[in-house]
RNA sequence: CGGGGUGUGGCUCAGCUUGGCUAGAGCGCCUGGUUUGGGACCAGGAGGUCGCAGGUUCGAAUCCUGUCACCCCGACCA
């Protein structure tokens, strides 16, 4: 009789099937958990670790850019909410609302907060009187909700943790300077410590956030061809602080309004490295933003001296300013490198007794599985070059799929072909119509505009669809 | 919101069609021992009243009614 094979908990492959795979990935990372609240995620050490590394290193951005930080409700008055007309259409279908305080019900309800432009405009129409006052930059670190139906591990949440930027300003000019510049803060941190590359540009009327004048988006491409909004830089232009009646006074004491922004990034990037980056073995996290960027495995550890070097290396590595661990439980090496593997753990150390007896120790990268031997002496002083190419490599190896995966179609026709080909994205001329957009939507099955790109490209003088004269050159994708 | 599915130790599930002794298995966990360069093995052990409520019955994880939750697939979204 054969023996009962040791169950061995495994992740789906990535090309059979993609959906169950990124479940897997997730699951053996133990990046989170589901709650008992659905579309609510508990967020574990190593999932949290990667959020707070993030906010890290964007945090720094904002503040070099002279933003502050501050911290708003979590609940908006109905009355407040309504004063956009766009917006609260916009959200309406998705926020939750508080009825009761205790056992009374409210006179009036309010929402748990879906984004917070309302909460900024309101204090700011109490507090801004002056162009002393402005301009004012603020974010805020916090969780918002949306009542989504369907809900997915970091993709798509109801609460998800984000952080939503605020800034008022005196002139068009200035709000406009500043929507680009922290697009580009983003721009600059998925590809410096994400090691994601994506494609920019401003949102079609259609697809752009609720009440805003203009919506930058930074599009990511996944692994499986498919496009996801990675974060958002909005232009309100005026109408939002007109709305509150946000009005300041210059230095001729005439009224006058003033222009508003709003950014973002969330969760849902932990998303995009997961799907960027991870493979059949699971995650696999960029060194910058890695909760631990090397983890020293000792073999055969029993045996003597082994577990004494090995402690002795970690506590050097330590001193060096390594995220550092070691896993000098009882399981198998196997075990210990599979595991080190699912975590997504840039680099591992093997030192065992061979090791020893040459002085040497074995540094494995997670990205590629290739072995470097290093003279113990020099590893602190070597692996952050090999941290650092890395990094590197997976930022081009990110970018030369995205390269790969931007397609330009001048018919229908093609346009389909090369989607069931290739999937990412496909360029191609727009007439600015809506209803084009939609056509093409359907015809696609399920390809939205992503976004109309700074840089233009002429690639024919029609509309795809309609065969009118092209506004624009557009995005298109399948996105999540 | 439409279609499909699932709720049984911490996890994954079997058992339900055809109601019946003390509800099973694998993984994980605890103890002891042997192992240790790609998920080791042996022995012993702890742990569940079967999502919830009601009903049928001598008897319900199993049948009926209701209810809640979660998962997957489609229409909306950081």
């Amino acid at each position: 009789m054969a023996k009962e094979k040791k169950l061995v908990k495994s992740i789906t492959s990535r090309d059979e099937d993609f959906a169950q795979w990124y479940t897997d990935v997730v699951r053996e990372a133990e990046l989170c958990d589901y709650s008992s609240v659905k579309g609510c995620l508990n967020y574990l050490p190593n999932g949290y670790a990667i959020w707070e590394n993030i906010q890290a290193s964007l945090d720094k951005r904002f503040k070099d850019t002279g933003v502050q930080n501050v911290y708003l409700p979590v609940l908006i008055p109905e009355s407040l909410l309504q004063k956009e007309a766009a917006h609260i259409d916009g959200f309406a279908p998705e926020v939750a609302w508080v009825t009761h305080g205790g056992m009374e019900r409210l006179q009036e309800r309010f929402c748990i907060r879906p984004t917070s432009e309302t909460l900024f405009c309101d204090l700011w129409s109490k507090t801004v009187q002056s162009y002393r006052d402005l301009p004012k930059v603020w974010n805020q670190w916090n969780s918002v909700l949306r009542w989504e139906k369907t809900t997915r591990p970091f993709l798509r949440s109801r609460e998800f943790l984000w952080q939503e930027g605020h800034t008022i300003h005196a002139t068009y000019e200035e709000a406009e300077e500043r929507t680009i510049q922290m697009r580009d803060v983003y721009v600059d941190c998925l590809a410096e410590d994400l090691a994601i590359p994506v494609v920019t540009g401003r949102k079609t009327e259609s697809e752009k956030f609720a009440g805003a004048q203009d919506t930058y988006t930074l599009e990511a491409l996944m692994h499986d061809g498919k496009a996801l909004q990675s974060a958002t830089s909005h232009f309100f232009g005026s109408a939002f602080p007109d709305a509150f009646d946000i009005k300041y006074a210059d230095k001729n004491n005439e009224l006058h309004s003033v222009y508003e922004t709003s950014w973002g990034l969330s969760t849902r990037s932990i998303g995009a490295i997961i799907m960027v980056h991870g493979d059949d073995r699971g995650l696999v996290m960029p060194p910058r933003i890695a909760p631990v960027q090397t983890r020293i495995i000792p073999i055969a550890q029993h045996k003597e001296g082994v577990l004494d070097k090995a402690n002795e290396l970690f506590d050097t590595l330590k001193a060096a300013g390594y995220r550092v661990s070691i896993d000098d439980s009882e399981k198998s090496p196997g075990w210990k490198f599979s595991e080190q593997e699912k975590l997504g753990i840039p680099t591992r150390i093997e030192i065992g007794p061979k090791d020893i007896e040459n002085n040497q120790v074995v540094v494995v990268r997670r990205d590629n599985s290739e072995k470097i031997i290093i003279p113990m002496d020099e590893l602190a002083e070597k692996l952050s070059g090999i941290l650092d190419t890395i990094q590197k490599d997976m930022f081009d190896r990110a970018k030369a799929f995205l390269d790969n995966h931007i397609n330009t179609a001048v018919t229908m026709e093609e346009m389909n072909e090369k989607f069931k080909k290739h999937q990412g994205f496909i360029k191609a001329m727009w007439c600015g119509d809506e209803e084009c957009e939609g056509e093409i939507k359907y015809y696609t099955g399920g390809a939205s505009s992503r976004c109309i790109p700074e840089e233009q490209e002429h690639l024919s003088d029609v509309c795809i669809f309609c065969g009118k004269p092209a506004k624009h050159m557009v995005y298109w994708g399948k996105s999540y």
